[in-house]
RNA sequence: GGGGCUAUGGUGAAGAGGUUAUCACAGCGCUCUGUGGCAGCGCGGUCACGGGUUCGAUUCCCGUUAGCCCCCCCA
């Protein structure tokens, strides 16, 4: 009896789709991201998914965990090295510098909201295939423009909903002062190398900075009276991080100082942050993270200049909403008509009228490949329409259309040339109340 | 790279070492081309895959794979 079915294909790990009942935070963000970046001059853009690998070992750095081991790399028949990209920063620099942006006013304001790829072991709100918002400032070294992201950011997410999350900030020096901090650092560790856990000990020769924040008891021990970077700032990257931080103050940004907040990435300099989720909140995963980086542009090829960035999750911020609650709008208006057809003709002539309802600006819903009247009903109860259009043999022949009143059950047979404007009568006499759809969209919100 | 939990129709659950594997909801079909908020009836599962224990396993054990989660790291 069992016939065999063919086998399915599952799709990649880590790998999600994102379905129609999501599709509304999805949207929502957008229009916050709108509302927001685009008001304070960022414009879209989006590079290719695929890269020279290069591009990322050149610019994220090659001992780093993203490029060691989460880049997906593949190699084409003409022998070049190709990557899915892991992050935005660096294809945003290259196409700044390929499509010759730097003869546009700085700085150039940019944002994408695209595909990132990193081969991770999947948990809540990590996929091998991701969504970023990235904004990023390229251009201008000024403290003002650190303070505009991080203002920005901490906004998006208060528009979204969010508020439970810290933002830290650190400032890495520079090239002139991190040598100097980097030395003390291993000095400091190189003592205490017995008590690091194995990871730290590779770290200490290839990424000291990285230590300061491992979470390996032995290695927090020993990190408690490390250096500092702030006592090693010089005099320019001291008074940088001292004006962002006022610039913060002025615009109302809660922030805590981490002084051993390190990214993962080699290109930053001077500011970094994240936003990370607060005890409140279950996750525990960053939502927003970025800082400047003013030598990237000269790294990849440019002349000197200075830029600043960040990211943001946006399967993360979802996780986040819907932890929250945050109320999300529904995805559209509910269709104020359902067209009920019966038999041949009816259905033949139900597509032109399908189409009236359509120019006249009222969203009308069917469904043809139904025959009876019942089934045909039910679904207009379901989708919660006003009005059942019932068309019939009889109807079609009399050019005319039973008008029902969902509500009442009342019907009334109409000319079918009126129908549309009776139906457009009737609804702005009495606007649909009644908040029966939403509340059956939140029920099934809750079942996530 | 290390670790934990899980795997039963589409979804959510229940189940017992033994011949028809329950239930709810959804889907589809029919009753049914003429009236919607629980109408009726029917159809969907080789109980994830492979191996072992056993007279017998979907149930117990091991492995694999996948999902979820934690560490690491990151957005």
């Amino acid at each position: 009896m069992s016939k065999n079915k063919a086998k399915q294909v599952q799709s990649v790990r880590g790998m999600h789709d994102i379905l129609p009942e999501d599709q509304k935070y999805w949207r929502y963000i957008q229009k916050k991201i709108e509302a927001l970046i685009e008001y304070y001059g960022f414009e879209r853009f989006s590079t290719p998914i695929l890269e020279q690998a290069e591009l990322f070992t050149r610019s994220v750095g090659e001992t780093t965990d993203i490029i060691a081991k989460e880049i997906y790399t593949l190699k084409t028949k003409g022998g070049d090295v190709l990557a899915l990209r892991p992050e935005g920063t660096a294809p945003t620099v290259r196409a700044y510098l390929e499509n010759g942006m730097h003869v546009k006013p700085h700085p150039v304001k940019l944002y994408y909201l695209d595909s990132m790829f990193r081969h991770d072991e999947p948990q809540a709100g990590r996929y091998r295939q991701f969504h970023q918002l990235g904004l990023e400032t390229i251009g201008d070294g000024s403290e003002a423009v650190d303070a505009e992201l991080i203002f920005l950011a901490n906004k998006l997410l208060e528009s979204i909903g969010l508020d439970n999350y810290n933002v830290q900030i650190n400032s890495i020096g520079d090239q002139n002062c991190r040598p100097a901090y980097i030395k003390a650092l291993r000095d400091y560790f190189r003592n205490r190398s017995k008590n690091l856990c194995a990871n730290c000990k590779v770290r200490l020769k290839e990424n000291v900075l990285r230590i300061l924040d491992c979470k390996e008891e032995g290695c927090k021990e020993a990190a408690k009276e490390a250096p500092q970077m702030v006592d090693f700032l010089d005099e320019h990257c001291r008074l940088h991080f001292k004006h962002v931080l006022e610039f913060l103050d002025e615009a109302k940004v809660p922030y805590i100082l981490n002084p051993y907040l390190a990214r993962g990435l080699d290109y930053y300099t001077r500011t970094v942050f994240e936003f990370v989720p607060d005890e409140n909140a279950s996750s525990q995963s960053t939502l927003i993270a970025g800082g400047r980086y003013d030598r990237l542009i000269e790294q990849l090829g440019g002349s000197k200049t200075p830029a600043a960035g960040w990211a943001m999750g946006v399967e993360r911020i979802i996780l986040a909403m819907k932890e929250k609650q945050v109320h999300v709008p529904d995805s559209g208006p509910k269709p104020k008509v359902f067209l009920v057809q019966l038999g041949e003709a009816p259905k033949r002539k139900a597509l032109p009228l399908f189409e009236s309802f359509r120019k006249a600006g009222i969203d009308a819903k069917s469904s043809l490949g139904r025959d009876s009247i019942k089934s045909q009903l039910r679904i207009a109860h379901r989708l919660g329409v006003r009005f059942a259009l019932i068309f019939g043999q009889k109807e079609a022949l009399d050019s005319t259309i039973i008008l029902r009143e969902m509500d009442t059950g009342v019907q009334e047979t109409i000319l079918l040339d009126r129908i549309v404007d009776e139906v457009k009568k009737r609804l702005k006499d009495k606007p649909i109340a009644g908040p029966l759809p939403a509340m059956a969209e939140e029920d099934a919100l809750a079942k996530h």
